[in-house]
RNA sequence: GGCCCGAUGGUCAAGAGGUUAAGACACCGCCCUUUCACGGCGGUAUCACGGGUUCGAUUCCCGUUCGGGUCACCA
């Protein structure tokens, strides 16, 4: 691939929230670094003032940190090559724009925004016609004097074409009459992306340029810059797009109309971490010769690849990340599950129910932390219940049926010394065998009478055990009286 | 609309000039079972279309279609 040690970044702008899409790039930049030893770069790209969200960075680099996408330089960190933070770099780019103008590469332009909007077609598709593009020194001058605003935009080539390889799409060329005459530094003295990024990376010696396909057609105009100043161009990693399907079909950029996409939301609605790291690695990017989909970090670091990176792009599927979600959960250390369920069901859990109990039933069966509080809803309260569910086809149940089997049990449950699963479970099969009924039969009618819903985390005894023996009995009390109406 | 990119089941995807075209999710069925879940087994379903090149194309080339991206004082 290339020679010496490779260096990427990861140059979010702080938008208040870490889309999914982002945090791929991130991943993928930071194992394109780490697989080969090099260096991972985190640059906050907050150019523009407008958008400027309070506490954004800190969303960004928490993310990294929970993810565990470790970096070497960046903001807070510092580095060689710092600050890291556009913003704190504006003199830069005003200077390296200067050499641009010096150098016939780019040139001043005064046109008012309403100059510029008028030019927009009805689509808002826009040209600009390079109105300021040859004026005389002099003018600029004159421009200048008078104090007005300006802009300073870059000279495209106006014929020929620029071609670049990128390590996924292979070569790209565009025609340079298709480019516009970009603006490198805003009115406001800040420089745009399109400027700004191409300086940081050349000064932080950036060696892979790892960003979404969206750039494809833009980075022709960059790789110009690099031969205006006279840099070698990086190499350039552009990924396939992650794509969101909307409820009309139709498949998109995935975005906030595409349902929770940032790390936050999901991280927020019982996702984990390592989960989600591991669903968007394998979306754009296949492991070679293995059918293996389970990775943790460290063992992508082991075997990612830019040639393993496929082209087209992918649609976000959020039932195939649960199905990773539920196999991290499962995987979980009991004590972490137990304590993040905790979390979500101490408020709202009568006291007495068996806490504990409740959440070793719940950890093989929930596939978001989330599910943790819905699965539990019968330790909470006495549901509504329709008698209809007790009529069960495999085990033969009727609610007639049930009825008698719950007048027997009842007795049998009040006497019970031990309110213990297996306890319980002896009792109600040594009745099973008394009456030469099912014990499935037993046990079905039980548990929907002191659950009261048809899906439970858990059996009839163990349902029992979390509610404990006065509620239990309450609800087969309560159960009996429903079936005698 | 111009330009750029892409196309293997519903989704993620492996694959290769000759294969019974992997695997995973989802779905369906069966088994296990104390319900649900887990687990086990099995099943439905894919090479967008048309031309070439070739003994042979899903794979290479061209076109078409479809999909996506992009054309800002946003990144």
């Amino acid at each position: 691939m290339s020679h010496g040690p490779i260096c990427t970044r990861f140059a979010p702008s702080p938008t208040g929230y870490m889309h999914i899409g982002n945090l791929r790039t991130a991943l993928y930049a930071h194992l394109l670094a780490k697989t080969t030893g090099g260096r991972f770069i985190v640059r906050i790209e907050d150019t523009d003032q407008v958008r400027l969200v309070e506490g954004a960075v800190d969303v960004i680099l928490d993310t990294l940190r929970m993810t565990g996408l470790s970096y070497d330089e960046g903001p807070i960190v510092g580095g060689p090559n710092g600050p890291y933070v556009q913003s704190e770099r504006k003199d830069i780019y005003r200077q390296y724009a200067d050499q641009l103008v010096a150098k016939g590469y780019a040139y001043y332009c005064f046109c008012t925004q309403e100059r510029l909007q008028e030019m927009h077609d009805e689509n808002g598709i826009g040209g600009y016609d390079r109105h300021c593009r040859d004026l005389t020194p002099e003018e600029v001058q004159q421009h200048l004097d008078r104090g007005e605003p300006y802009v300073i935009r870059q000279k495209m080539p106006l014929s020929g074409t620029t071609t670049y390889y990128d390590e996924v799409f292979g070569e790209i060329t565009m025609d340079n009459a298709e480019m516009q005459d970009q603006i490198l530094l805003k009115s406001d003295g800040f420089p745009t992306y399109n400027f700004a990024h191409v300086v940081d990376d050349y000064l932080m010696q950036v060696t892979h340029v790892v960003r979404g396909s969206e750039y494809l057609t833009s980075t022709p105009k960059y790789v110009l810059l690099y031969d205006a100043f006279g840099w070698q161009r990086p190499h350039y990693v552009h990924l396939p797009l992650l794509m969101g399907r909307s409820d009309d079909g139709k498949i998109s950029k995935l975005s906030k109309r595409h349902g929770a996409v940032s790390f936050q939301d999901l991280v927020n609605s019982g996702y984990l971490p390592e989960a989600i790291v591991n669903y968007i690695a394998l979306l754009g990017w296949c492991p070679k010769d293995t059918n293996r989909e389970m990775f943790t970090l460290d063992e992508l670091r082991e075997c990612f690849s830019i040639d393993a990176i496929s082209k087209s792009p992918s649609v976000f599927d959020y039932e195939k990340l649960k199905w990773f979600n539920s196999e991290y959960i499962k995987q979980m250390d009991p004590a972490r599950f137990a304590a993040a369920a905790r979390q979500r069901l101490q408020d709202c859990t009568p006291a007495h129910v068996d806490l504990d109990k409740l959440i070793g039933l719940l950890q093989s069966r929930v596939a978001t932390l989330d599910e943790v509080v819905e699965m539990s809803r019968f330790a909470r309260e006495r549901l509504p219940l329709d008698t209809e569910l007790y009529t069960n086809k495999k085990n033969k149940t009727t609610p007639e049926l049930c009825r008698t089997i719950l007048e027997d049990v009842r007795p049998l449950l009040a006497d019970c010394a031990v309110w213990e699963n297996t306890a319980l479970f002896e009792l109600l099969k040594e009745y099973a065998a008394a009456t030469e009924r099912k014990a499935g039969a037993i046990m079905w009618a039980v548990r929907i009478a002191v659950a009261r819903q048809g899906v439970t985390p858990g059996g009839a005894t163990e349902v029992m055990e979390v509610l404990g023996k006065e509620e239990a009995l309450g609800r087969i009390d309560l159960a009996l009286e429903e079936l005698n109406r």
